[in-house]
DNA sequence: AAAGGTATTGAAAACGATTTCAGCTTCTGA
DNA sequence: TCAGAAGCTGAAATCGTTTTCAATACCTTT
C-alpha cells in the first residue's frame, strides 16, 4: 500500500521512466536492468496506481454493462459472453442493474461518461433509441444487445424477433390449435411489437384471422403474466394454447393453472420466449425460443472492442438466429 | 467529450478552482456565480473526468466484488443487497466473475488491488483464508461473505452452517428417515465442512451411527450431484433420504430419479440448501434451507463503506440466521 | 583511436481534476 | 472614514503514472 514507482525505482537505482518499461513489457530495457526493476517490485509488491495510468493514457480498459436486471437469466448469459470475450481481451467489465427502471438507467449512464469506462453495452434497455443515438453521436462506443438499433455508429446485436415469434406460433398451429393468446411484455418494447407481428404473420399464413381480444399485457413478470391470464380467463374467453412473450410470464400462467387445475398442455397448451433457466425444470417443461445469449454478448464485446480500438470496419449489426425448443408444455402427447 | 474543467471555466469567466466548488457543492460560491457556472456545463454537457478525480483525491467511489459464478441466485441476491446499499451511499460496484476457478479469482484480486476500487467484497470465495487475511492485513478494505473469517480486519457476514445443517437432518429424521445420505461440495470447503459436521451432531442427538460410506462428494454443481447420487445407488446402499450441501447437486439427484423412476419423495426424500430460484418450481418442490442473502448483501457492504470511511468500530463480524422451508420433497404426505 | 551507429537510460512535461493558501472585495461597527 | 472580519475567488501545487526527447554508454568499423 502506498508505494509509488519512485520508491521503485529509487530502490532498484533506475528512473521511473525505467521502472514504467518495465511494467508495460517495453522491450527496449536491458535484461539486467529488468531482473532488478522485477525483483524489487516483487519485493514491495508494488501495484502501479489505476487512476494515474488511466489518467496519463486517457482510457480504462474496462466495459461498462447496463443491464436490466442482474437476477434474470436471459441477462446473465449475455453478461457471461460480455465477460469472457472482454476478459480475454484485458478488460474489465462493470455491471449496473437498473432494477427495470428508466431513471436508474438514465442515471447510471450518467455516471459511465466519466471516462471511467472505454464502452457501454446496454442488455435489455428501456432507454428511447434517440437518446442512445445521441450517446453515439457525443462520442462513446455504444452498443446495444437485443433490440436492433441500426443508426449512427451503435453496435448491435439481435435476433429475429419476428420470425422466431412467427415459428412457435406456428408450431402450436401445427399441434392444431386456432385459438391462440399474445401475452406481450410492456406495450412500448420494441421486443413485444416484433413478436406481436410474427404472432399476427403465423396466424396469417393459416388463414385464422386475428382477435384483438386475445392480446393481453403481462409486462414481462411472472405476477403480470399470472393476473394477465386470469383477466383472459375471467372474461369467459375460450383458447387452446398461449404464446408469451418470455418466460417470466409463462411462470404466472403456471400458477394460475395450478390454482385452477387447469392441465398443461390438455387445455392449455403454452410457449415461452427466453429459456429462462428455470423453464427446463418445470413440470410440464415450458417449450421456449431461445437466442445465442451467450454468443450474442461475445459477439458484441468483441465489436465493441475493435470499435474502441479504432478499427474502422467493424460491421455494426449482426442478427443471430434464435431456435424453438419443443418440450412439453406445448406437446399434446405428453411425457 | 473531451471538455475540460478549463473550457467551462473560460466560458463562465471564472478560475477551474471555481468550477471545481460548483462540482462538488460546496456552499462556498457566490449564488451567482454557480448559476452561470452549472449553465455553462449544462451548455457544454460537461462531464467531469473520472481518473483525474480519483487521482486527486485517491479514492474512486467503487466496491469490487468478486462472486464464484454470477449465474447463481445465491451469489446475485447477495449482489443485489451490495447494489442497494452501495448505490445509496454513491458507491459504484464492480463485479468479477470468477467461474469457481481460485486462478482465476486470485487474478481478479490482483486487478482490483491497482486501487481502482475503494474496497473488496469476496462473495463464496475458494481463496485460502490466509491470502484475505493477508490482504486486509496490508491495508486493504475486504468484507466476505458466506464463509466465516474472525482475524485481522476481515469483515464478515455469514449463518450459522453448522445448525442450520443440524435443523435440516433433524427434519428429516422427525419425518421417520435413519438412513440419511449427505451430498457435501468441495470437499476443502468450509462450508461443506460445516453443514457435514451438522448433519453428524443431529444424527448423534437422535442416536444414529454415522454411517461414512453415506457422505458422497458432489462438488456443488448439477452434474456431481447426479454422479455422486449414482455412485451411491450402484453400490448398493440402503437410503430413504439426501441432505443435500447445495440446491443444485439436489437437481442432479432429480433428474437422476427421473431417469430411473425413483419416487420423491416416497423412496428418496431430499433437502437442500440455498433456496435456488429452481428450487420451487421443481415437482415435488424442493425443500432447503434459506439464508437471507439479500441482508447479508446490503449488511457487509454497510461494515464497508462505514470502515472505508474510517469509522473505527464497525462491528466486524455479523452471523445471521437462516431457516428451513419445508416443501413437497421432504414430506411423506406429498400434496 | 576516432567516427558513427545503436542500445539504453533519464529529466521533465503531460494527463485533468482538487486543494491549499493567499489575495481581493465587501461589509460591519465604531 | 477606517480597521478588521467575513465572503468569495484564483494561482499554483499536487496526485502517480506515461511519454517525449535528449543524453549517455557501448559497439563496430575504419
Amino acid at each position: 500500500m502506498d508505494i509509488k514507482i519512485v520508491d521503485v525505482a529509487r530502490l532498484a537505482n533506475v528512473s521511473p521512466t525505467t521502472v514504467s518499461r518495465v511494467l508495460n513489457n517495453n522491450p527496449i530495457v536491458k535484461p539486467k536492468t529488468r531482473d532488478a526493476v522485477l525483483k524489487v517490485i516483487e519485493e514491495l509488491k508494488y501495484v502501479p496506481h489505476a487512476a494515474a495510468k488511466n489518467l496519463r493514457q486517457q482510457k480504462t480498459m474496462t466495459i461498462g454493462v447496463i443491464v436490466s436486471d442482474i437476477k434474470v437469466s436471459y441477462n446473465t448469459d449475455i453478461v457471461k459472453g460480455i465477460q469472457t470475450k472482454a476478459y480475454a481481451q484485458k478488460y474489465k467489465v462493470v455491471i449496473c442493474d437498473t432494477q427495470n427502471d428508466l431513471d436508474i438507467e438514465r442515471e447510471y449512464l450518467r455516471l459511465l461518461m466519466d471516462r471511467s469506462v472505454d464502452g457501454i453495452i446496454l442488455v435489455a434497455s428501456l432507454l428511447p433509441e434517440q437518446e442512445i443515438v445521441d450517446l453515439a453521436e457525443r462520442g462513446f462506443a455504444v452498443g446495444i444487445i437485443g433490440r436492433r438499433i441500426d443508426r449512427a455508429n451503435v453496435l448491435n446485436v439481435h435476433t429475429d424477433n419476428v420470425s422466431a415469434a412467427k415459428e412457435a406460433v406456428e408450431h402450436l398451429i401445427g399441434q392444431g390449435h386456432r385459438d391462440i393468446v399474445f401475452l406481450s411484455g410492456y406495450a412500448n418494447a420494441k421486443d413485444s411489437y416484433d413478436r406481436l407481428e410474427g404472432y399476427i404473420k403465423a396466424l396469417g399464413m393459416h388463414s385464422i384471422p386475428f382477435r384483438p381480444e386475445l392480446v393481453e399485457n403481462g409486462n414481462f413478470n411472472e405476477t403480470g403474466g399470472y393476473e394477465a391470464f386470469a383477466r383472459l380467463k375471467e372474461k369467459g374467453l375460450t383458447f387452446s394454447a398461449v404464446f408469451s412473450a418470455n418466460d417470466e410470464m409463462a411462470l404466472g400462467v403456471y400458477e394460475y393453472c395450478n390454482e385452477k387445475k387447469i392441465g398443461i398442455p390438455g387445455e392449455v397448451a403454452i410457449v415461452g420466449v427466453d429459456n429462462d433457466r428455470v423453464s427446463k425444470y418445470l413440470t410440464p417443461s415450458l417449450s421456449t425460443i431461445d437466442q445465442p445469449k451467450y454468443d450474442m454478448g461475445f459477439l458484441l464485446a468483441e465489436k465493441l472492442i475493435r470499435s474502441m480500438n479504432g478499427e474502422a470496419e467493424v460491421p455494426r449489426v449482426s442478427v443471430l438466429n434464435s431456435r424453438l425448443i419443443v418440450r412439453q408444455s406445448s406437446t399434446t402427447y405428453s411425457r
